[in-house]
RNA sequence: CGGGGCGUGGCGCAGUUUGGUAGCGCGGGUGCUUUGGGAGCACUAGGUCGCAGGUUCGAAUCCUGUCGCCCCGACCA
C-alpha cells in the first residue's frame, strides 16, 4: 500500500474530547472517526488491525475445535423474555437498544448472544452424541451504556467475539472452560499484550465461575488485586482477602451512652474515643428484584470495612432466588418517599425492628439481615441504640433475638493478606477488561427449554459456557499499554503494517528507485509492506511513521547512491546502516521470527 | 439520571466579564526557496460564532428555551 493513497490524515493536536492516550492516539493516527457518542467509524489503518486480530482469534479456536458463525442482530422479544431479561435490559437503565416493527413487534438489537445461541441450540440439539458444541460469531454488538466513554474502550457499538459451548454435563463443561482459558492465554499472547487473569463476578449474565483477563493499565475502569507470588489474582468486585484484626473492646455488661449527633463512625470514634474497627455500622439498603419489588436490607459490617455491593447484590439474589436489578442505599430524601421517618439513621442497631416497616409505602415488610464476617466475629461492640442520640457499648449478639445471615460482603483491599497465603500482602492495579469467561450452567438451556437426551434415554437441560473478548477494545487496550510521546508501538503481530519504506525526498531519482525497489521485494517475500510516496518532507514521514506505530522502518535516503539504507526498529528506536540486500533480509528474518 | 465543564472555518484555541458586525496557530490551495525528525516567505480559499426565540439602533457577547459533546458516579467485552 501507498501512503499518498491511504486517505492517511493525522492530526499535530491532541483532540480536545479525547482524554486517555491510547483514544488521543487513535484519534491523532487517523484510525478512528467518532460518528455520534459512543459510535465510531474504523479507518482503514484500524480495520487492518482488527482483521489481525481476528484473524489469530480464528486460528486458535478453530484449533481449539470451535465452529464460527454469524447470528442476527435484531432479537425477537420473546426469547428475552423466556429468560426473564427483556424488563432489565430495556426499562429504566437498561442497556439494550429496542425497537418495534411495522407489525408492532418489539425487536432488541443484540447486546449479547444467550437468548438466540440457545434458542438455536434447542432447535438443533437432540442426543448427548452431538456434543460437546463450541460455536462463535465475531460480530458488532449494540449496548446503550450508561456513560460510553474512552473512545473504543466503552462504546456504544463495537466489536465482540462471543462463543458459547453446550456439555451434557458439568465436568465437560469445566473441561472446555479450561481449554477455552488456554486459548484466550495463546490468543492475547500472540496479539503481544500483556494481561492478567482474575476471579470475577459473572454480573448480570449470572453462572457459577467466571475469570477476567486484564490489560494492566493506568486507565482501566477496573480495580484488581493481586497476590505477589501470583498465585491469588481477582477483581475487586470479587476479591476475598483477611481483613485486619479489630481493636480489643473488653466485654461488660452492655450501657446505653448519649451520643448527641454522632452519626457517623468518624465522629464517634472522635467523641468518644473508639476505635472504627470495634463499632459495628449498620447499613439500610433497598433492593430492586426482577419482579419490581423493593426489598429493605438490614447490614451489619464492621465499622472500618467498606460494603462491597456487588457481592450484597449476590447474596441477596440467592437469598430471594431472583435477580436484583439495583441497590440503593437509603438516604433521607428516600426516608421520606418511603415513609420510614422514624428510622433513627446514624443510630441503628443489628436488631432494628421490622415494626418500623410497618408504615411503610411500596416496599415489603420484613428486612433482610446480613451481617459481614468482620461484624459477625466481634465478641463485644459498639453499635446505635435504635433510637436518636444513643449507642450500645459492650453489646455482643447473644442480646439480639434476630439473628443475621452471616455471609462475605466487604470490600477487599490492597495491604490485606490473602487468605491463601498470609505472608502476601496484596496489590492493586488498574486493569482493562478485554476477556471474561464464563460457566453459565443451566440458566439459559432450563428457561429457553434447551434439552438433549442423555445416554439413559432421560431429557435433560443443556450445560452452557460462553466465552467472550471484546476485539475492538482490545486494540485500543493495546495502544494503551504500547506507546510512548511519538505515538503508537503496535506489536508486530496486530500491526496495521509491518514495516514502512520512506523515500527521504521523492524528487531524488535514486532515492525514489530504491525505495520502490525495496518494497516491491518485501511485497514478494509476503511481507505486510507501506510506501511512503509522498511529497512531503522527510520529518514529516518520519513523524506520521511513528505516530502510527508501525513496527520497522527502511529508509532510502542520501546513503541510496552507494546502495545504504537504514533499518530502524519504532519500539526500541535501534538503527543501522546497511547495504539494501542486508537490510532486507535482516528485517524478513525478524519479522518472521517474531510472528 | 445526579454533579461539573464545553460548543467560534477541517483540528486546537482567543474574543463573551464591559454588546459596535470575527481573530490566532495548525491544516488546505498556488508560487518561489528549502529538503533526514511535523520548513521559510508571499499570495489565497474557507466561519449564518450549535440551533430557535427574545432584549437592543446594533448580539459570538445579555435573557429564555433547546440540541450536541466531554469529565466524575451507577453499566460492562
Amino acid at each position: 500500500m501507498r501512503v499518498s493513497r491511504l486517505m492517511l490524515v493525522t492530526l499535530r493536536d491532541t483532540p480536545a474530547d479525547a482524554e486517555i492516550a491510547s483514544h488521543q492516539l487513535l484519534i491523532r493516527g487517523g484510525f478512528i472517526k467518532r460518528v455520534t457518542s459512543g459510535i465510531y467509524a474504523y479507518m482503514p489503518l484500524m480495520l487492518r488491525v482488527l482483521k489481525k486480530i481476528t484473524c489469530i482469534i480464528q486460528e486458535e479456536l478453530n484449533a481449539k475445535g470451535c465452529l464460527e458463525t454469524l447470528l442476527p442482530q435484531l432479537h425477537p422479544s420473546e426469547i428475552w423474555q423466556q429468560t426473564g431479561r427483556w424488563n432489565g435490559y430495556t426499562a429504566g437503565e437498561g442497556i439494550m437498544f429496542h425497537l418495534t416493527d411495522r407489525q408492532g413487534k418489539e425487536l432488541g438489537l443484540g447486546p449479547t448472544h444467550e437468548e438466540v445461541i440457545t434458542k438455536l441450540a434447542a432447535e438443533t440439539i437432540r442426543s448427548y452424541k452431538q456434543l460437546p458444541i463450541n460455536i462463535y460469531q465475531i460480530q458488532t454488538k449494540f449496548r446503550d451504556e450508561i456513560r460510553p466513554r474512552f473512545g473504543l474502550m466503552r462504546s456504544r457499538e463495537f466489536i465482540m467475539k462471543d462463543a458459547y459451548s453446550f456439555h451434557s454435563n458439568e465436568k465437560d463443561l469445566k473441561k472446555t472452560y479450561l481449554e477455552m482459558n488456554d486459548a484466550y492465554q495463546n490468543i492475547f499472547k500472540r496479539c503481544g499484550i500483556e494481561t492478567v487473569s482474575v476471579d470475577a463476578d459473572s454480573g448480570a449474565i449470572g453462572g457459577a465461575e467466571s475469570r477476567e483477563f486484564m490489560v494492566t493499565a493506568e486507565a482501566g475502569e477496573d480495580l484488581i488485586l493481586i497476590s505477589p507470588d501470583k498465585k491469588y489474582a481477582a477483581n475487586q468486585e470479587k476479591a476475598v482477602s483477611k481483613a485486619r484484626e479489630a481493636s480489643f473492646l473488653p466485654k461488660k455488661p452492655v450501657e446505653i451512652r448519649e451520643t448527641i449527633d454522632q452519626k457517623s463512625i468518624e465522629l464517634l470514634c472522635e467523641k468518644q474515643g473508639f476505635d472504627p474497627s470495634q463499632i459495628i455500622k449498620v447499613i439500610l439498603i433497598l433492593a430492586m428484584t426482577e419482579s419490581n419489588e423493593l426489598q429493605p436490607v438490614l447490614i451489619s459490617i464492621r465499622g472500618d470495612q467498606e460494603l462491597n455491593e456487588v457481592k450484597v447484590i449476590n447474596e441477596i439474589s440467592k437469598h430471594l432466588k431472583q435477580s436484583i436489578l439495583s441497590l440503593k442505599l437509603i438516604d433521607k430524601g428516600d426516608l421520606e418517599s418511603y415513609s420510614l421517618n422514624e428510622i433513627p439513621i446514624g443510630f441503628i442497631g443489628p436488631d432494628l425492628s421490622n415494626s418500623f416497616l410497618v408504615k411503610a409505602k411500596n416496599i415489603r415488610k420484613k428486612f433482610i439481615r446480613f451481617a459481614d464476617h468482620t461484624a459477625a466475629n466481634l465478641e463485644s461492640f459498639v453499635c446505635g441504640a435504635n433510637k436518636l442520640n444513643q449507642h450500645k457499648v459492650f453489646a455482643n449478639w447473644s442480646l439480639f433475638d434476630e439473628k443475621p445471615e452471616v455471609v462475605d460482603i466487604r470490600t477487599a483491599q490492597a495491604g490485606e493478606r490473602s487468605t491463601h497465603d498470609i505472608n502476601q500482602m496484596l496489590i492493586e492495579k488498574r486493569g482493562i477488561e478485554i476477556g471474561h469467561i464464563f460457566q453459565l450452567g443451566c440458566k439459559y438451556s432450563k428457561s429457553l427449554g434447551a434439552t438433549f437426551t442423555n445416554d439413559l434415554g432421560i431429557e435433560e437441560p443443556l450445560w452452557m459456557g460462553c466465552y467472550g473478548i471484546g476485539v475492538s477494545r482490545l486494540a485500543q487496550a493495546a495502544v494503551e499499554q504500547s506507546h510512548d510521546n511519538s505515538g503508537i508501538i503496535w506489536p508486530l503481530a496486530i500491526a496495521p503494517f509491518e514495516i514502512v519504506v520512506i523515500i527521504a525526498n521523492i524528487k531524488d531519482e535514486i532515492q525514489k528507485k530504491l525505495g520502490e525497489t525495496i518494497y516491491q521485494e518485501l511485497v514478494e517475500s509476503g511481507i505486510d509492506a507501506l510506501i511512503d510516496d509522498r511529497d512531503e518532507r522527510a520529518g514529516v514521514k518520519f513523524k506520521d511513521a511513528d505516530l502510527i506505530g508501525i513496527p520497522w522502518k527502511i529508509i532510502a535516503g542520501r546513503d541510496s547512491k552507494a546502495n545504504k539504507v537504514e533499518l530502524r526498529e519504532r519500539g526500541s528506536g535501534n538503527t543501522k546502516l546497511l547495504d539494501t540486500k542486508q537490510a532486507i533480509d535482516d528485517v524478513i528474518t525478524e519479522i518472521s521470527r517474531s510472528k
